[in-house]
DNA sequence: AGCTATTTATAACT
DNA sequence: TAGTTATAAATAGCT
């Protein structure tokens, strides 16, 4: 393919060759991509110019690391087995503590359970019901709790908002004993400051009331 | 090159795609020898179908040892600790799982549920009596099976032992009938083996019956 | 697996 | 080294 037909035998014109190689170095590489894309294949690629010079073309998710499981048992083996197998035993390991686990956690949530004889049966039925009673015992100190909680934050709700109501109320008393005592040598304004105060402390106090009777209401 | 132009994607047509790939991987195959010939190049191929069937070709005096040479202390090394940091991955990850199933099993169990909210409480508790209630109810069918086969048994055994006694008193019957029709016309001893056989099977009766009487005691 | 119309790769050239 | 082009080679769609 090209001006003429050539015999594959090695080209002697050095200038030449390097010109063929690049080209059909990059000819192999685009034809690597295109059966990775077009065939589900996976391909690993290594070329080596004859200057030592490598390029390198992998499909998307092949590692050297799979070529070598390919070529199991040979160099890449020794290199790493002894490590590999450890950590391969321990998943399997664990792997199987897994399963097992995730059998006994489907029998305790009653699933699975159509092989199991009625002596295993039982112990789960204990196990569940033990389970349980601890659940609802802590369940029920949990409550027990909550309760004292809400229990003392009304409490001293109620104190504080009795305390307020009280202060408010003193309050009150000391403007209306004031306004009593001055209201006749007092200029009309200030009078008037007085009276205006002594209403809002009042307002103050009736809000401060119905806001308690609605919280306690709230929390009965 | 080919009757049509395609689109470089995914041949979605299985067969076209196992032809397709049967031809380029050929083609490529190919392509690897000639650039080894034409320009001294080294190349090393490999071709894995989506099967997971794997071709290889190495051009002559280049191995996978090679190449791991040229990877040496490099791409190599990575890949090695690629591979070796996934199943460090792995590992972890199935512990976690592991201790995540091990802390919900505790749970089940009423252990460690100190640090459990109210609603996980509540969450765990209704686990907890969906399982029990699949087991109790795993276990009286269970239970509801066994009583059916003894009761099944026990009616075979009655009707069995009913058997046995009406032809063992069936028997003894006959035996009595014969002694008393031949008891004048037969010799003394003859007469004493009627006797002895009658009361033989007499007692055999009895203690059918009585062995009769206690299997029933004892499945009631 | 084989055929061929067509596309693609590339050898020779600039 | 990069671009162009005539031609060889590869191959997609068929059978």
């Amino acid at each position: 393919m090209g001006r003429g037909k050539i015999e594959i035998k090695r080209i002697e014109n050095s200038s030449n060759r390097q010109v063929t190689y690049s080209k059909r170095r990059n000819g192999i590489i685009k034809k690597a991509k295109e059966i990775t894309v077009l065939c589900d294949a996976k391909v690993s690629l290594v070329i080596f110019a004859s200057s030592g010079k490598m390029v390198e073309y992998c499909s998307p998710s092949v590692t050297v690391t799979d070529i070598l499981d390919k070529y199991h048992g040979q160099a890449g083996k020794k290199l790493w087995d002894a490590k590999h197998e450890n950590l391969s035993n321990e998943v399997d390991r664990v792997k199987k503590d897994n399963d097992s686990m995730q059998v006994e956690l489907r029998h305790l949530k009653g699933e699975d359970i159509t092989s199991l004889t009625h002596k295993e049966l039982m112990a789960l039925e204990n196990a569940l019901e033990n389970g349980l009673a601890s659940i609802r015992d802590k369940k029920s100190k949990f409550v027990d709790i909550l309760r004292e909680n809400e229990r003392a934050l009304e409490e001293e709700h109620k104190r504080l908002t009795y305390e307020l109501v009280n202060s408010s109320l003193k309050l009150f008393r000391m403007y209306t004993h004031a306004y009593y005592v001055h209201r006749h040598s007092m200029p009309q304004a200030k009078a008037l400051v007085y009276i205006t105060t002594l209403l809002i402390t009042l307002q103050t106090v009736l809000i401060n009331t119905k806001l308690f009777l609605s919280h306690r209401r709230s929390h009965l």
